[in-house]
DNA sequence: CTTTTCAGTGCACGCCCGTACACTGAACAA
DNA sequence: TTGTTCAGTGTACGGGCGTGCACTGAAAAG
């Protein structure tokens, strides 16, 4: 009631946060089965109980509250991956898939937004998404390059390994999200199998000879 | 000029097949960077020089029309894999790479339809390509089951080594059509990843003990 | 108390959309 | 020659869209 502070107000910041919230997640959910391009201003600020015109108090455009969902899709991949890698053996072995399923159920929506979007999106999006993306993979580079055994391996093959089990990592996710949402049996196999193609990799890994050269 | 046949006509259907190519050419153009459900019917009729209701002499629906794009996309894709797999290695070896590109580089707009319409596509379409990739999956597995030193694996783990191929097969794919269309650099770049990636799993595969457990 | 800020309102506009309906005219069958 | 088929036409309609513009009224600032 009595505001007196010289810095920044309350209550009205606070309303405005929470419309933001609404159009963010009326959109997740408009576009969960029909892609963000397929989701109409006018629709979101529906969702959100606004009047369509309101909607640029908060983005200059849809697209830009696409970046936004991305932005908040690729923090929720930072904290699983934060997880996999704090995990005994998590960043390439087997424990990294239950860690995987496990944020999966939690963020269903975000993460089937950026996966959808990956390919499906405007092209910023598709962009942003993208350098995540490249971002991700580079990080596990570093990562295996510091496993015991991969050393000597030159750049250019770690980065390959690393590629190899994001793309498997990436269709364990996708695999997850089409999966009905309470098939358990449907979430096992896909654990199962997933565990295995880490295991082959690994396994191809341990074979690998560094500087080998095919005619 | 002079028909004299009681079975089916000449120019006349000549004509409708014309136009009904146009309408798919036309499509496949103007979805490649925006995907199919974003182009309206009346765009579609416009490039094929024809008033939007005629559109309805050939395609009951813009989805019915994706499908049979669909249909084409995945003959493109059959043939492709039946030049693999009659290469001497082809089917999990390096050769398949280069293989995927050449197709790749002549169905450009085919393949790019595709993948973008498996995540971002309608309901039908997308299940209709998922089919059709489970089918490719499920051949890939029946000709592991045949390789030299594979005959005793089960078929689980059959299934798990051609999902990872086909996974990291279709990365590939997207990887090479996301790089300029002229970038020969980046090609190469994609092709000898891929290679590596393939060998690595064949290495992996070498490895593999049939029925190992993990606790 | 007075003034300013600004999230949200309400209306109006022009645009493109899908499609219903009645039609035309050339190719074809008889 | 005559009648039928049917790919393509042209008009018209109602509806949703993005957005420009002038506004309101409560919260914040002074």
């Amino acid at each position: 009631m009595t505001g007196h502070q010289t810095r920044s107000s309350q209550t009205r910041a606070e309303r405005k946060e929470q419309t933001r919230r609404a159009l963010l997640d009326g959109t997740l959910q408009l576009s969960a089965d029909r892609g963000l391009s397929n989701v109409s201003l006018r629709e979101i600020a529906r969702s959100a109980d606004i009047v369509p015109t309101a909607f640029y108090r908060h983005f200059a455009s849809i697209d830009q509250l696409g970046l936004t969902l991305v932005d908040d899709g690729m923090r929720a991949l930072r904290v699983m991956l934060r997880e996999a890698r704090r995990t005994p053996g998590g960043a390439n072995g087997q424990a990294s898939v239950e860690i995987l399923s496990k944020h999966v159920r939690a963020n269903r929506q975000l993460f089937q937004f950026l996966y959808r979007e990956r390919y499906g999106g405007s092209v910023e999006v598709r962009r942003a998404i993208d350098t995540e993306l490249r971002f991700i993979v580079g990080e596990l580079t570093i990562d295996l390059s510091r496993t015991p055994g991969l050393q000597n391996w030159e750049t250019e093959d770690l980065e390959m390994a690393a590629d190899l089990i994001v793309s498997a990592m990436q269709e364990a996710m996708v695999a997850f999200l089409s999966a009905a949402k309470s098939d358990a049996r449907a979430e096992d196999e896909i654990v199962e199998r997933t565990r295995k193609q880490m295991r082959l990799i690994l396994l191809g890994i341990g074979q690998w000879r560094p500087k080998q050269r095919q005619d």
